[in-house]
DNA sequence: TGAAATGTTGGGGCG
DNA sequence: ACGCCCCAACATTTC
C-alpha cells in the first residue's frame, strides 16, 4: 500500500487545478483530503457550506470535515492514519502564516509541502529588490533591514513590476494541471476504511478524532436569511454552488468584450461575478486566467466581431484591451495581498498614521440606518438593500456607499469593514481590508481625500434610468428618471403620484450631503496640513 | 476609480 | 451696425 498524504483544504475548495492535491498525487501518495473548519462571516460561511458539499461530492464523500484546534487535530489524524506527509495550499493572512510556520516546525519529520493555489503571484514575487524571493522570510521577519521598503505601496508601479514578472516567469504558456475527476477519486482514501484496515489503531490510547457532518458545522444561519443568496448564486441545496467553470466561460466568451464599457453599471449585467468562487479557491486566477486568453476563444470572438464589419486590427486591440482590463482586477487582488503580507497591521490600523486620532462620530442610528438601506438616498440605500439580499453588491456602488458612510456619516471605515466581513459572500480579508482604507483615503494608496463622490450624481450617471435602484427600493419604481436618484428634491405632485411618502414609505436624507461634504473637507483638510512627528 | 467653484468663450438678443 | 449683456457650454482650478 502506497504512502498517505493529508492534503489540507481551506481557501482552496477545488479538485480542478488545486497545486497542493495535484502534487500528492504526482508524488504517488494516497489522498486524505482534510477540511478544518475556520472563522469566517455570516455570509461568507453561507458559500462555505455550499462549496464544501460540492467538493465533498466531487472527492466522493471522502472529505474528512473537522472543527478545532488544526496543530491538534492533524496530529491526532497522523497518529491514527500513520499519514507521512501534509500537502496544503498557502494562506496569507497574519494569524494562517504563523501557524503554519508553528505546524511546519511541529511535523519536521514528515514530507511537508505548501503552494500557491489563490494569487496569480505571491506577495513576495513582485517586490522591489530582485532577490527577495525567499518564501521563508514572512513579515515577522524585521531582522532583515532590506525587507522594509522592498514592498510596493502604490498599485501602477506594483502592477507594472508584476506584468514584467508575470512574462518573465513564463506563467501565460503555463499549463493548468488538469486531473481528471476520476483519477482523484482513485486517489482518495476513505478515512473508515482505512482505519478499518489497521484496527490495532482503533483499540490503541491515542485520541479519538471528532468527525463532523457538513451539518454539524452549522455554518447556515438560524434565520432564513440564505434564501437570496441561494437564488441569487443559482445555489441547490442537494448539490451545492453552481458550476463556477460556467461563470468563467460565459464571462470569458461573452461578457468580457464589453467589460470596460459597462463594469461600472451597477444596472447592467457586465461583470464577472467571479468573486465569491475566487474567496474560496472554488475558482483560481489561473483558471480565469487561461479562459480569458484561451487562443481558441479569442478566434471564436474575433470572427464574430468581424462579420459585425469590424476591422481585423480594431478587433484585436478590442479583445486585448478589454481582457488586460479585467485582468487588472486580478492584478488588485494580489496588490492587496501584497500589501496585507507586508504590513499585516494595516486590518486594524489606518496605513496613514495621520488618522490615529480622527475624529469620526460613530453614531448608531446612523450606522444602522447605513446598514439597512434606509438613508434617504437611493443609490446608497439600494446598494445595501442589493447586499443583504444577495450577499453581493457591485463594485462601484460599493465604493459609493463606503463613501458615504465615511465621508458623509464620517463613520470609521472599520465599521464598515465589519459589516461587509460579516455580509458579503466573497468576502476577503485582504480585499476588503484595502478597499475601506482606500475608501476613506487612509491607505497608502488611497483615494485623495477631496474625492467625495456625491450619491445624487453617482446614481445619475452610473444607473441612468434608475433601474438598479428601481429593483432594489421598490417603494420609488414609479418615480420618474428625473427624481429617482434624488427624491428628497421631487415636487410634491410627483412624489403624490409615484405614491412615495418620504418620511413614511422612504425616509427623508438622513444627513444633507451638502453639508456633510463641507464637514468631511474641513476634518481630512486640517489633518492633511498636520505635521507628524 | 470626483465634484464644486471659478474662469473663459462665443453666439444671440437687444437697445 | 455695433457694443453690451446674458448665459450656456466648456475649461481650469480648487477642495
Amino acid at each position: 500500500m502506497s504512502k498517505l498524504c493529508i492534503v489540507w483544504f481551506r481557501k482552496d475548495l477545488r479538485i480542478i487545478d488545486n497545486p497542493a492535491l495535484n502534487a500528492a498525487i504526482n508524488a504517488g501518495y494516497q489522498i486524505l483530503p482534510v477540511f478544518i473548519d475556520y472563522s469566517a462571516g455570516a455570509a461568507l460561511n453561507i458559500f462555505k457550506h455550499y462549496a464544501l458539499l460540492k467538493l465533498s461530492q466531487d472527492l466522493d464523500h471522502k472529505l474528512i470535515i473537522c472543527k478545532g484546534n488544526p496543530q491538534e487535530l492533524l496530529r491526532t489524524l497522523i497518529a491514527q492514519t500513520r499519514a507521512s506527509a501534509i500537502y496544503w495550499n498557502r494562506l496569507y493572512e497574519p494569524d494562517s502564516i504563523s501557524r503554519n510556520i508553528e505546524i511546519k516546525k511541529q511535523f519536521s519529520d514528515l514530507d511537508i509541502k505548501s503552494f500557491n493555489s489563490s494569487l496569480l503571484l505571491e506577495p513576495w514575487e513582485v517586490t522591489k529588490l530582485e532577490q527577495q524571493n525567499d518564501t521563508q522570510l514572512g513579515p515577522y521577519n524585521t531582522k532583515n533591514p532590506n525587507l522594509k521598503d522592498s514592498h510596493y505601496k502604490v498599485f501602477t508601479a506594483y502592477y507594472k513590476r508584476h506584468q514584467a514578472k508575470f512574462s518573465e516567469l513564463n506563467l501565460k504558456a503555463k499549463l493548468l494541471s488538469k486531473k481528471t475527476s476520476a483519477s482523484i477519486k482513485n486517489s482518495t482514501c476513505d478515512l473508515s476504511e482505512l482505519l478499518a484496515r489497521n484496527p490495532q489503531e482503533l483499540n490503541s490510547q491515542k485520541p479519538e478524532l471528532q468527525l463532523l457532518k457538513l451539518e454539524e458545522l452549522e455554518l447556515l444561519p438560524k434565520i432564513q436569511w440564505q434564501k437570496g443568496i441561494e437564488e441569487f448564486w443559482g445555489i441547490s441545496k442537494t448539490t451545492g454552488i453552481s458550476d463556477p467553470q460556467k461563470q468563467i466561460t460565459n464571462f470569458c466568451t461573452q461578457k468580457v468584450e464589453q467589460y470596460p464599457d459597462l463594469r461600472n453599471r451597477p444596472d447592467l449585467d457586465g461583470i464577472s461575478k467571479l468573486s465569491p468562487y475566487l474567496a474560496l479557491g472554488v475558482v483560481s486566477p489561473q483558471m480565469i486566467y487561461a479562459e480569458l486568453f484561451n487562443p481558441s476563444i479569442n478566434l471564436q470572438s474575433r470572427s464574430k466581431i468581424l462579420k459585425s464589419e469590424t476591422s481585423l486590427k480594431n478587433t484585436i486591440n478590442l479583445n486585448t484591451t478589454s481582457r488586460d482590463e479585467y485582468l487588472r482586477q486580478l492584478g488588485w487582488r494580489d496588490f492587496a495581498y501584497h500589501l496585507l503580507y507586508y504590513t499585516p497591521s494595516m486590518i486594524n490600523e489606518a496605513q496613514n498614521p495621520k488618522f490615529k486620532n480622527f475624529p469620526w462620530q460613530n453614531s448608531p442610528s446612523l450606522l444602522s440606518a447605513w446598514q439597512k438601506g434606509l438613508t434617504g438616498y437611493p443609490i446608497v440605500d439600494a446598494g445595501m438593500r442589493e447586499l443583504w439580499h444577495t450577499g453581493w453588491m457591485h463594485n462601484r456602488v460599493r465604493m459609493i456607499v463606503a463613501s458615504f458612510l465615511v465621508k458623509d456619516l464620517l463613520i470609521d471605515w472599520r465599521k464598515g469593514a465589519e459589516w461587509f466581513w460579516e455580509t458579503l459572500v466573497d468576502a476577503d480579508l485582504a480585499n476588503n481590508t484595502m478597499g475601506w482604507q482606500w475608501c476613506a483615503g487612509c491607505g497608502v494608496d488611497a483615494a485623495p481625500y477631496f474625492r467625495i463622490f456625491n450619491p445624487v450624481l453617482q446614481g445619475e450617471k452610473f444607473d441612468p434610468d434608475g433601474n438598479y435602484v428601481r429593483h432594489w427600493i421598490p417603494e420609488l419604481s414609479k418615480l420618474p428618471n428625473k427624481w429617482i436618484h434624488q427624491p428628497f428634491n421631487a415636487p410634491a405632485l410627483i412624489l403624490n403620484e409615484a405614491g412615495v411618502k418620504l418620511g413614511d414609505n422612504y425616509p427623508q436624507p438622513i444627513i444633507d450631503h451638502k453639508y456633510a461634504r463641507d464637514r468631511a473637507l474641513s476634518i481630512y483638510q486640517s489633518l492633511a496640513s498636520k505635521t507628524q512627528p
